[in-house]
DNA sequence: TAAAAACCTGTCCAGTTGGCCAGTTTTTTG
DNA sequence: CAAAAAACTGGCCAACTGGACAGGTTTTTA
């Protein structure tokens, strides 16, 4: 065959390509999905966005739900990596702050992956439904006590904890998953570091304030 | 014969049976665009779900496309409908009030509707740019010289009137197009009456105490 | 180094879809 | 009432898609 002696200034480590190759195909599913829904991307779309053979992707996944569920299972992780922000510290107010600011952040560096769970939950979330019942609400149960222990301690004034949180949730993810709407608003072309740290201040100021308490700093 | 009114073109028993298949083509796309996307629902689908043969469905709209273009303008028409709700009178509570409990309503009445803006959005709103540049956008810029107007005049707390209508559209929708997860963390299978006033109560309050105002009633 | 395991891809196929068309039925018109 | 227009529909098809598969290549293992 060929020489084959110097020529292997790559390391053929095992596992090395198959990650990259399987973070190239989950980035390009990620944006054909958001883009053009789950029927209307096509596995051959996604193969070219990632630079890939078609069949390849059909080696990493068999089936084109497979990898649907696989990319929304890589944004569950990046969803629970920040859920225990809130914790039952002694300042509701910074807590809350911190909360909402996270929130805002991962809208900002993650669009495509709010995006494309928000689609997910708008068509009845077919795929996340025990992830809802058995992560969600067992998580939500545990916030909301903490909130009702503040609200008993006379920390913070009487409100719903459930709708206090799909209100930080819905406020914060609109600026990812609308994003299209508010900028055109805005007439901007994109987000930019100035104008989320503005955001971020009017959202956890307002929320705050709604809410009996002061936002710190 | 003696046909005075040239205008008589209009047909009264046709564009009955006209009207009433319009209508039912147009309820029952709404049902399959949101829950199987623009390219997962077939027209077949939407033609059996209206009861109607599918060629039918393609003697009314032309296209696919066609079709989806006419629901969404369908909705923009219902929205369109609530717009003027947020006036310069002399109460900003009262109206803001107002705007917020007719938003909430909207979402409750036509959860479909919302959702599948929430989708085109989200997708980049390829449909709806000139919609958002040409409607939305001077809409937006008029109610924002209104809340300025009221900040000016000391009636409230000093903010950027348009993430404050963002604020008010995202918390309020939020309701419709995450009704799955909302109704799976409170462990319901559909919205109440009670349950929306709740609500309602809960973001009108909520959101007027955070721009320095108190909620009427 | 040779066998085995893992990885890669060109090619083919069956199923589905949007939408066209020609022919039929119903309604309107003169 | 007859002709024309509008409304309707079954049947057809070209285009595309997900996915199977067999044969090839590269890497690991013994």
């Amino acid at each position: 065959m060929a020489d084959s002696s110097a020529e292997t200034k790559r390391t053929y480590r095992r596992g090395k390509i198959r990650d990259q190759n399987l973070e190239r195909i989950l980035g390009a599913a990620r944006e054909e999905f958001v883009l053009k829904g789950f029927a209307g991307a096509s596995i051959q779309a996604i193969a070219d966005r990632a630079g890939l053979p078609k069949a390849n992707v059909h080696y990493y996944f068999k089936t084109k739900s497979n990898l649907y569920v696989a990319v929304l299972e890589e944004i569950i992780i990046l969803w629970n990596d920040h859920f225990d922000e809130l914790r039952a510290e002694d300042n509701p107010a910074e807590v809350l702050d911190r909360f909402i600011r996270r929130k805002v952040e991962l809208s900002y560096t993650h669009p495509q992956s709010s995006k494309l769970f928000a689609m997910e939950i708008i068509q009845g979330a077919p795929h996340l439904r025990d992830y809802l019942r058995n992560d969600l609400r067992p998580w939500m149960r545990k916030k909301a006590a903490v909130i009702e222990a503040w609200v008993a301690a006379g920390k913070m004034a009487p409100v719903d904890p459930y709708h206090l949180i799909f209100l930080i949730w819905s406020s914060t993810q609109h600026y990812a998953d609308f994003e299209a709407q508010v900028l055109t608003i805005l007439n901007r072309a994109e987000y930019e570091r100035s104008m989320i740290d503005r955001i971020a201040d009017f959202l956890s100021r307002s929320i705050l304030a709604g809410v009996g308490l002061e936002a710190p700093r």
